[in-house]
DNA sequence: TCCTCAACGACATTTATTCTCATTTAAAGT
DNA sequence: ACTTTAAATGAGAATAAATGTCGTTGAGGA
């Protein structure tokens, strides 16, 4: 029940942050901007503002329960956050967004910051890619 | 001398062009947004509408002489394309800009697409780091 | 120098997102 | 269950980045 996993991560249980979580959790499209969320909630007949969205969206990265990324697309989409890392790959023709690891890379991306002297907080690594 | 440049990149030498060009030229910082270019444009008593920066920043872009990146800051900024590829690194806390190079990390991209039976036509690596 | 079309400047428009504020609602207390 | 209250919401205005429109200007070939 979404309920408990929004107290748990500190929020209150209202109507418009449980709907959206099912939305994210049901969606074909594991990657979704904020109007994508809109539109569904609007399909589903439920009486939600844009600016909600938006304001639980954010509130759900703070909370760790989603992911924001910034592909080179003009918005940001958001994603349940599996708690396990990945990388994103995002078809130029279709669109499809496939997700991988490396673990090589991570270590490697460490080793840069820190021969520069920093401590890598985070990384945004997007492969786009044609079929071939 | 920069009218030249311009030229060769198939572009007629305007004013609002050579301007630009050598403000990016110029400039301390590598990485300029739009805004920042038009600011400096307007202290330098030229002008320049704002409009223009953002026509010839992308005509550069097509033409190859800049290259744009989105990093997490919410607009783009714009670089002179040095010929020699590289990455970013961003200090979380003093907004600093480091590029950097790493072979084996391209490889590694490229070998990921390949396995998803895909081409690798560009990537975005940004590390955001702290200092240490 | 003249002519022509690409480029420009000013400003309207679009798109993504955030803000404001009056109203509603979750949930803690009675 | 009922009241209370601070937090959350909805509607729409506001903002920021970027692009489109259109009448005017100017670069560079004739």
């Amino acid at each position: 029940m979404e309920a408990q996993d929004l107290k748990k991560a500190g929020l209150k249980a209202t109507l418009p942050r449980i709907r959206i979580l099912q939305i994210l959790e049901n969606s074909k499209q594991r990657h979704m901007s904020a109007e994508d969320v809109y539109k569904t909630l609007l399909d589903h007949g439920e009486e939600v503002g844009l600016a909600t969205v938006y304001r639980v969206l954010t509130q759900f990265e703070s909370a760790g329960l989603v992911m924001r990324h910034n592909f080179d697309s003009g918005h940001s989409v958001f994603e349940l956050d599996s708690g396990v890392h990945h990388d994103h790959m995002v078809c130029l023709k279709t669109g499809k967004v496939v997700e991988f690891q490396n673990e090589e890379i991570e270590k490697l991306q460490k080793a840069i910051a820190e021969k520069h002297g920093y401590d890598l907080v985070e990384h945004s690594l997007v492969l786009y890619v044609k079929p071939k």
